[in-house]
DNA sequence: AAGTTGACAGTTA
DNA sequence: ATAACTGCCAACT
């Protein structure tokens, strides 16, 4: 489902420029939640709108969308859907452990 | 203009 | 640790 919404005014640059801009310093074999990317992009209470925004990305983006995960460690997708096993497979792949579409966040939270 | 939706989160049990 | 419930707010109908 496409659309963008526009850039911002004052900065020209869109809030979602922003998210993504924060998605991608999320270092590798780390994870963090939407609300934490929310916080960190200046838009605290807005982790349903990172989800909006990351679901604009095109396929095959630099962006590391899948180290993004519920406050709780788990996917945010259904676990028959396509996406879901290719989140928990990238993640795999970065040496973090998702057990049952589920990765432990005190184990592998990104802090900074 | 008003109601619905969603890749969520905090609190409570 | 899990689950149910409630609050959230911009985007989309």
């Amino acid at each position: 489902m496409p659309s963008v919404s526009e850039p911002s005014i004052e900065s020209g640059i869109s809030r979602e420029q922003i998210i993504w801009q924060v998605v991608c310093t999320i270092p590798p074999g780390r994870v963090a939640s939407y609300g934490q990317i929310a916080r960190l992009a200046g838009f605290q209470g807005l982790a349903r709108f990172v989800g909006r925004t990351l679901s604009q990305l095109p396929d095959g983006s630099e962006v590391p969308w899948y180290r993004v995960l519920k406050q709780d460690g788990r996917v945010a997708f259904s676990p028959d859907s396509n996406r879901y096993v290719q989140q928990c497979q990238r993640l795999t792949e970065e040496g973090v452990l998702v057990k049952n579409g589920r990765v432990s966040m005190t184990q592998f939270r990104w802090t900074l």
